[in-house]
DNA sequence: ACCGGTACATAGTAACGCAGAATAGCCGCC
DNA sequence: GGCGGCTATTCTGCGTTACTATGTACCGGT
C-alpha cells in the first residue's frame, strides 16, 4: 500500500468499518477478509483489531462472543444507536470532503 | 471543525494544497485564505505551513521568496515536475478510495 | 506430532493536523 | 511616539491513527 494510502485512512477506516458493520454484524477476522475482497489488499490485521477496541470504547458498537467451530471464539461486533448516528455524521464530513475534491479534480476552481 | 473532518483530512490536505499549487504559485498565508473560502474554515495556519515545509523538503515544489508590500517577504511556492506526478498519484488513490466509499453509501455491497 | 488456517491481541514507531504562542514587518490613528 | 491591527511565517508539545512485528490460542488433517 502506498503511503498515500496509508494517511488517507487515517479517519475513513473507521467509517469504512462502521458501514460495514450496518449492514450486518461481523468479527474482525471477517472485517478484514471483506476489506481485503473490496481491494484493501495490505490492512493490517492488527489495524483492524485496534480500530475495533477503540470504537467498542466509545460505545459505537455491541459485542457478542460467539464460539467457533475452528479456533478461538468470535467476537462480533453489532452497530448500535450511537453508532449508526456517527455514521451518518461520517457521511456528511465524507460528502462535504469529497464534494471539494470533486471540484478541484474538474479543473481548478 | 469536528474530529471527524481532522481525522480525514490526514493525507488529503497534503494533496487539496498540491491541487491549489497546480493553478497557479501561491504563498501560505493566501493558500490557507483559499481553504477557508472553500469552507474548510477551521484549518490552522500551523498546519497549512507545515506542510508547505514538509512537500518543499520532499522535493514537490519549488519556492521563491517575493517582498511584499505589507508584511514581511512571502515564501511563493509553486508545483514542480515531480509535484505533479505526485499529484497524479494522489487522484488515483483518492479515486480508489472514493469509489469503494461511494458503493458502502450507496446502500452496502 | 506437526502444520496450516482461524481468530484475537499488543508494544513500539511514524506521520499528520491542531492548539497556542512567538516573531517580524508594515500601516494608520490617537 | 506608541499602540493596536493586519499581513506572514515559524515553532513546540500534544492527541489520534495506521503500520510493523510479534505472540497467543484453538482446531483439523496428514
Amino acid at each position: 500500500m502506498g503511503k498515500q494510502m496509508t494517511e488517507m485512512l487515517k479517519g475513513t477506516l473507521e467509517g469504512i468499518v462502521l458501514a460495514l458493520l450496518s449492514v450486518q454484524p461481523e468479527y474482525g477476522y471477517e472485517i478484514t477478509a471483506r476489506l481485503r475482497e473490496m481491494g484493501f489488499s495490505d490492512i493490517a490485521e492488527g489495524t483492524v483489531y485496534a480500530l475495533l477496541v477503540r470504537v467498542e470504547q466509545r460505545g459505537l458498537v455491541g459485542v457478542e462472543k460467539v464460539p467457533s467451530e475452528k479456533g478461538p471464539p468470535r467476537k462480533v461486533y453489532s452497530l448500535n444507536a450511537q453508532g449508526r448516528e456517527y455514521l451518518e455524521e461520517f457521511w456528511r464530513t465524507w460528502s462535504f470532503l469529497a464534494e471539494r475534491l470533486q471540484q478541484l479534480h474538474d479543473g481548478g476552481r
